[in-house]
DNA sequence: CGAGGGGTTGATCTCCTTCAACGGAGGTGG
DNA sequence: CCACCTCCGTTGAAGGAGATCAACCCCTCG
């Protein structure tokens, strides 16, 4: 039996595979990172604004979230991170935190030390340049979200948030684009797109009204792909789910 | 009398040496590098949705933004990209674009080949953090706008973007956080900020009849910085304007 | 002189917020 | 086992921030 530390490193680097190709000793490498494991209840705080980590999070169970915090005490989320994702791989290079994560289902996290992921950067440049496409990726999420929160309706918001969980949990192998479990409330849900609870209610009522997918404790199915699709102007280029060949990895293998 | 490449060269290193050590050896290779010089008219395309990149564009003069664009039309602004900002450096690891890079106003840039990028980035492991480092920066931006779109007002909006552009000037040497040139219209300011032209418009007038700022004919002037930094709620720590000592790269100069 | 891009203004509309109340499910203590 | 409490979801009514539509102005440039 696999430990819950072993199965987390191996969905970490499923999804570095995803994107960056690494030989046998790169990914041993990244298999044989240690950490301790970190329980955390639904709404608790992982890391706060300002706060200097010297180690990063991987996720092992549970759904957590960044967050950008207001004055006025209202909250927007910028990123969820499921099972498998390393919630802050981009405090290795710049450590002091501007935001805050936050568990939103209770969650178990596997904190890894600043120090060994430096030494894997050291020792192998095409770890750097996964760690650094990772990040990168996430820079894509975020320009994207800033696009749907400046130029799109609650609808297609909403729409939006769920393909683009689709996908990844599918890719993470956490489910398919359309079943999976997203253990989060629905003013989770309107800290993510920008709304009020209260509206994104009525907006989820009018997805199920449509028939195009359900939300319903932490579970969501989806009916109609195609049109949630075109509903939310999703592309998943964004996401970018294959390796670009011909780019500067390909003579690092 | 030093040449235009020259010049946007060394603005980008004075960028990258705010946050990242570069040694002497590491200094001279980023200005050593070579690229054409393109002149693009106001309202240009440089890079398109979908495109695959072979070289970055570094910003030699006037201003370019990156841009998500939606089916009808919409376009939101991403990045706001200034002399010595290169605008794509993370095309070197994601060479397949998802947004469209396109001059705001009269603009040279200089294109520089991945080719060079990844030697440095091979050679110099210091080189690779820094870049690395920079595009991060890029992200923390990103998800500070998606907490602005997402949960703050028009007038908050526009004024962090105007602090957050001053902050950015002032420090790329282009002039004062009070006054600072920004060669964009007021509907490319609205696509910055998820507004229509018209609202924009209002909002400017409105932030000049409180006499915190004018913007007129692409020149920024801020009147009493402190009220436009609690109106905007403005925290410069998301721009990380200094060197993380204690990190990763403390070994390496 | 005309054309076009950018800025400005007014009137109307609508999407979303705000406020307030209620319902249900699960957990906890008596 | 029931009573209670708290968190989460749901509903209604009213208000507001910003969108939309449509002019008109000014300046520059051909």
């Amino acid at each position: 039996l696999e430990s819950k530390e072993q199965q987390a490193l191996s969905r970490f680097l499923a999804k570095l595979l995803l994107r960056s190709p690494l030989n046998e000793e790169q990914q041993r490498a990244i298999l044989s990172l240690e950490g301790r494991l970190v329980r955390y209840s639904a709404h608790r705080d992982i890391v706060s604004p300002g706060e200097r980590v010297q180690e990063s999070c991987l996720v092992v169970e549970g759904l957590i979230g960044r967050f950008d915090q207001m004055a006025s005490g209202q909250r927007q989320i910028t990123a969820f991170h499921v099972a498998g994702d390393m919630s802050d791989l981009h405090s290795v290079v710049v450590p002091t935190a501007a935001w805050s994560i936050t568990a939103l289902s209770n969650a178990t996290v596997m904190m890894i030390s600043h120090a060994q992921l430096q030494q894997l950067i050291d020792r192998h440049e095409a770890i750097a340049l996964a760690f650094w496409r990772e990040t990168t990726v996430d820079g894509s999420r975020l320009a994207k979200w800033t696009g749907n929160l400046g130029r799109k309706g609650a609808l297609s918001r909403l729409a939006h948030l769920f393909c683009e969980m689709g996908i990844s949990m599918e890719m993470a192998g956490l489910g398919t684009r359309l079943r999976y479990e997203l253990p989060a409330t629905q003013e989770q849900i309107a800290d993510a797109v920008g709304l009020t609870s209260v509206h994104t209610n009525r907006v989820l009522q009018e997805l199920r009204g449509e028939d195009l997918l359900t939300f319903r404790s932490g579970r969501v199915e989806i009916l109609y792909w195609d049109r949630l699709v075109a509903l939310a102007e999703f592309d998943p280029n964004y996401l970018v789910l294959r390796r670009p060949d011909e780019s500067v990895n390909a003579r690092l293998d």
